[in-house]
DNA sequence: TGTTTTATGTGAAATGGTTCACAAATAAAA
DNA sequence: TTTTATTTGTGAACCATTTCACATAAAACA
């Protein structure tokens, strides 16, 4: 078979973690009525560096003008289409604890296209009641229910104790991107995309920054 | 002055992370009852390779016996001094809302010793009201009582259009570290460490990386 | 006690990511 | 219209991190 004659670009994660801060940059400046912006004046907004942000944006192609910069718009729509969020995900959220409460009234989710339409928890108390429009299904329910809603993407919010087998089932059920909340490392295949979520790191490292009073190369994003 | 002899190795942000990880496995294999771990089988677990367990350690000193490996407890010991948290954490968490009463709730904070103990919030409903033992105190009072708290890291999570403000408040009353949940670029001075935990930019590289079939060199931490 | 096996600790090599520096393109000014 | 000022896009240089590979040391075993 022959090779597809599309290139493809090892991107760093680092680059996708900037392209959503340049993203959400140009969503200001866009408020603030900016026509365009260069690379060297949102590079000073974001504390990065300008070659940096073109360098970024030179894997995907050529948005800028010579002499004038981006046109911030055109760069936010080319960005978003290239992050995938120019369309609406359908998400599904499982354990309505603390954590899980939270993250379904998160309104940035939504203003990114990122749709929670369905909820699952095991306790009974929680089954069939009504959280922002959407009524708490049953965890016994879940393979079923996630394909027939057409999940995509699963927030995990339920106990580290539990979650391997949850997610055990949510990759049953066919969804290839997971977003995990638990404190535990999860076993998904290598064609399940599974980001962490991790809160006590972030203290962690802040912790160590104190102690030993370390001098970062820049703020982490 | 004469230069302090103590060694100042620039220790990478990822190193850090993974100390974290370490930790997190070696509690784990604690509670197994394992006396000791090889640089591989701990890989093996977090999905790393011996060579960096092995290498991220040597920055810190030589922790384990050749031909055997590590002292699961004396390890765990280690790294939680390397860490800083082998000692209390005097936190403030300001905001009350959803996120804010979710990280209140948090028993892993606690676990690893940052400790809740202020709450600021300007909503007069909440303030003078209960949150886990914890009286919330109005914002206007937020530098004194820093102060006379002696809290030493504060968490953000108020909306993002006053965090700003607020940070610049919680920098004057001399705190040093912040870990901010409102989806804003924040500044503080050099001498204050910030961490931003940012819950889109995980779903958006979800997004990307089933958009653009990306090929992750490992699973993000 | 001697031999074999296991596993660390660490320079050196390889890989990956960031910054530099400049040609090319366009805008703005003259 | 020509000149000057900006600013992009990108190889090349640089720097940081990861992986390799092996000397060294200790454990396990005979
Ligand atoms: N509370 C926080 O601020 C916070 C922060 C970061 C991470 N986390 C993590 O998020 C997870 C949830 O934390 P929380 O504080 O919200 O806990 P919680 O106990 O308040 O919520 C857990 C929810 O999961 C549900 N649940 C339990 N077992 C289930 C099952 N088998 N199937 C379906 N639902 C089930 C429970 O009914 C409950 O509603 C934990 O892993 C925790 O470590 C929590
Ligand atoms: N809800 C989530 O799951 C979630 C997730 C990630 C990040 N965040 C971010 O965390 C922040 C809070 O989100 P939320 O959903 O909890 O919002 P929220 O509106 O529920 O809570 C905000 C809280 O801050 C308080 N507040 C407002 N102005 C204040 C001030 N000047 N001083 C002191 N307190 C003040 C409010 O009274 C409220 O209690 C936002 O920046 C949001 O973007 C939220």
């Amino acid at each position: 078979m022959v090779e597809s004659s599309e290139e493809k670009k090892r991107i760093s994660e680092s680059t996708i973690h900037r392209l959503s801060i340049y993203y959400r940059a140009l969503s200001l400046l866009e408020k603030e009525k900016h026509e365009t912006i260069s690379s060297k004046e949102l590079a000073k907004r974001e504390k990065l560096t300008p070659a940096q942000v073109r360098k970024d944006l030179s894997f995907f192609g050529s948005f800028g003008t010579r002499g004038l910069g981006y046109n911030v718009v055109e760069l936010k729509q080319k960005i978003a289409g290239i992050l995938g969020i120019n369309r609406q995900w359908r998400v599904a959220l499982i354990g309505l604890g603390n954590i899980g409460s939270a993250l379904v009234s998160y309104k940035e989710f939504v203003r990114q296209g990122f749709n929670i339409m369905k909820l699952f928890d095991n306790d009974q108390r929680k089954i069939g009641s009504n959280h922002k429009g959407i009524i708490v299904s049953d965890i016994k329910n879940l393979e079923s229910e996630l394909k027939e809603a057409n999940i995509e993407i699963v927030i995990i919010a339920v106990p580290a104790t539990v979650a391997q087998y949850i997610v055990d089932n949510v990759v049953e059920a066919g969804v290839k991107a997971i977003l995990n909340f638990a404190p535990i490392n999860l076993r998904v295949p290598p064609d399940v995309y599974l980001r962490n979520e991790n809160m006590s790191m972030e203290l962690e490292y802040l912790s160590f920054a104190m102690v030993n009073n370390h001098t970062p190369k820049r703020v982490k994003i």
